[in-house]
DNA sequence: GTGTTTGCAAACAATTTGCAGAATT
DNA sequence: AATTCTGCAAATTGTTTGCAAACAC
């Protein structure tokens, strides 16, 4: 089980650097192919899993049935617009203290907490 | 448009209505299955939605890919349990104070949030 | 009678997996 | 040389859809 270097996973996690837009991983597929023409999407789904696996990247999901990474791993809020389905950071702090509130009221062991907000994005409003 | 009476509806209904453990939609075929042995999962699928639409029941997204439904529409959290998969409900006042944080923060509309908490619960905790 | 709902099967979308060959150590 | 990683294609999973017949009003 020990990792071997990977052209292709580095630039996946190069590519994912680049971007604050939480791509999916399609998009990462597309914008990983202009390196590597013949990356097959089956090698980004298989690295985008392992990168989150190890802490690396975040998987993100909102709801919206397909799932987006994150190359910040700091705990904060998302935001996903019902129009046009982008996804957008939330400068608000994160309130750690609810997983507090929910470890003192629940039998089990809670590690943490999702939270998404929903509704439309500045440029879906405006229209 | 008109919505007219469907047997297979209501009896979609009261079965969720008797479940507080947050049924899939394939669960939920297997229960109703018990009254009508003919009914199709595209039926339990074509109402569960019509359903959530009008605001009878929710849809429950909590990021392990499949789609549960919850009879208690009232505003609160969710737990899933990493290792056995399952959802309860978490007996924490829900924050709304949240949402109008946010709100104070984005640019656009933002209608409101999903939150929910994950762990292993008690039964997995235990073995 | 008109329009909605059903059962069935096929279609669909996102993701995972098996395999032989290529790349990394 | 040993083992991990890749590209490709096929498989899998959850969900949606088209259609003709059945049902509700």
């Amino acid at each position: 089980m020990n990792l071997k270097h990977s052209r292709q996973r580095d630039s996946i996690k190069k590519f994912l650097a680049t971007r604050k837009d939480h791509p999916t991983a399609d998009i990462v597929y597309m914008g990983v192919r202009r390196t590597f023409p013949n990356i097959s999407l089956g090698t980004v789904y298989r690295n985008l899993t392992l990168l989150a696996d190890m802490g690396e990247i975040v998987r993100v999901r909102v709801g919206d049935g397909v799932d987006h990474f994150d190359y910040d791993t700091s705990p904060h809020y998302h935001f996903v617009c019902s129009e046009c389905g982008c996804v957008r950071d939330l400068e608000l702090p994160f309130a750690q203290s609810l997983t507090q509130a929910a470890r003192e009221r629940f039998a089990g062991e809670i590690e943490g907490q999702v939270t998404w907000f929903y509704g439309r994005c500045a440029e879906c409003t405006e229209k």
